[in-house]
DNA sequence: TCACTCACATACGAGGCGTATGTCAATAGG
DNA sequence: CCTATTGACATACGCCTCGTATGTGAGTGA
């Protein structure tokens, strides 16, 4: 029964490996991130990485993944506890600039994710924070709240939308405020897809 | 009058490089363009390059305010021969989704510039594209056309939205008629920030 | 004519990535 | 219980790239 022994020092690994990563690359950025230093500081080598990993773009990958199925799974609790599903829809939009807030998901998912692994729409878990938007926007449609547009066109450029507020609120000197700003913004421009005006 | 002799010659050659920077950072991306192949395209060695700009990066700065220049000036045309503000602006936003369907505009401005440089709205010249969405949108708030929101969150909101629709354009498989999706999304998103619905 | 400047080339060192090779513990089989 | 094999990881090497320090020759002013 010892059979998983190295299996399950492999995962640890594995896990080191990305904890790391995610602290490296949100403080330094990818191409400034050192894959000496960064093996180096949780006790390994290079050799451990590209065992584990196919190459530093590789180690990224499993990073994004991570980190988007995180944003995921808040945005999905956010909308859940909205009591309507287009205050639901505000909601995640609203919690979508914040997250953007946090420089580990700035730098790494907005910023050196499209830059390094390219077009965030087509990686693997097919960018879950828009699937999510994409699923609202459907229901509300069948709910009569939102005009019949095309699904994934709204959900895009929503998402295009928070992301930019997101990028401004958090280079701003004075995040709270324009953050308020933000999400006002971001909620007239919601408000052109309805049905009718609120 | 002999004097203007060398000061031609390395204006001449600082043209040359951006022209050949533009070429290899669209093609090959920021990071993987190599120093040495881009200089010894136009006939010269890094050593020009480390003379007339201060690193890689401070070429990609040159790069960058030239295309940023040029994408100011289109927009501006496409503005003024609009009938109205309001047709002027949603334009501009279809002239934006179009214009980053240009891989040179992609590549450098939406994905490497970011993430090397910065947040785009510090950029010098100070993201010329930005200003001039904000000037039409306090124009038609003045108008009365448009409801007295945030001049600042508005523009930078549309513009995201617009950015993010050019990425999908540019990254569908067909990319004609995602384009028309695209635009259309984003003439409704615009319309919520109409006093009345059209 | 001569000294000086400066735009650019050349030479050098440091560091990073990817791969080929080495090593030792964990398993499987007899 | 002993041995062979696997596989996870470390070590070592080569190649490339960036940035800088130094060299050089054409242009400039007196």
């Amino acid at each position: 029964m010892a059979k998983g022994k190295r299996a399950a020092a492999m995962a640890e690994n594995r896990a080191k490996l990305i904890r790391a990563a995610r602290e490296a690359f949100a403080t330094q950025g990818y191409a400034d991130a050192s894959m000496d230093e960064l093996t180096a500081a949780v006790g390994l080598t290079r050799g451990a990485l590209y065992h584990n990993f196919e190459d530093k773009k590789g180690l990224l990958w499993a990073v994004v993944e991570q980190i988007d199925g995180e944003m995921a799974e808040r945005l999905r609790i956010v909308r859940e506890q909205a009591p309507t599903l287009w205050q639901g829809l505000l909601a995640e939009g609203s919690a979508y600039i914040e997250m953007a807030l946090e420089p580990e998901i700035q730098r790494i998912i907005l910023l050196d994710g499209p830059a390094v692994l390219g077009d965030p729409s087509k990686w693997p878990g097919e960018n879950a924070c828009l699937d999510i938007t994409m699923r609202t926007i459907r229901a509300l449609i069948e709910e009569g709240v939102v005009k019949p547009v095309d699904v994934e066109a709204a959900g895009r450029l929503l998402n295009g939308a928070a992301l930019s507020a997101a990028l401004w609120v958090a280079a701003a000197d004075d995040p709270k405020s324009v953050l308020n700003k933000a999400v006002d913004a971001f909620r007239e421009l919601a408000s052109g897809l309805l049905r009718k005006a609120v």
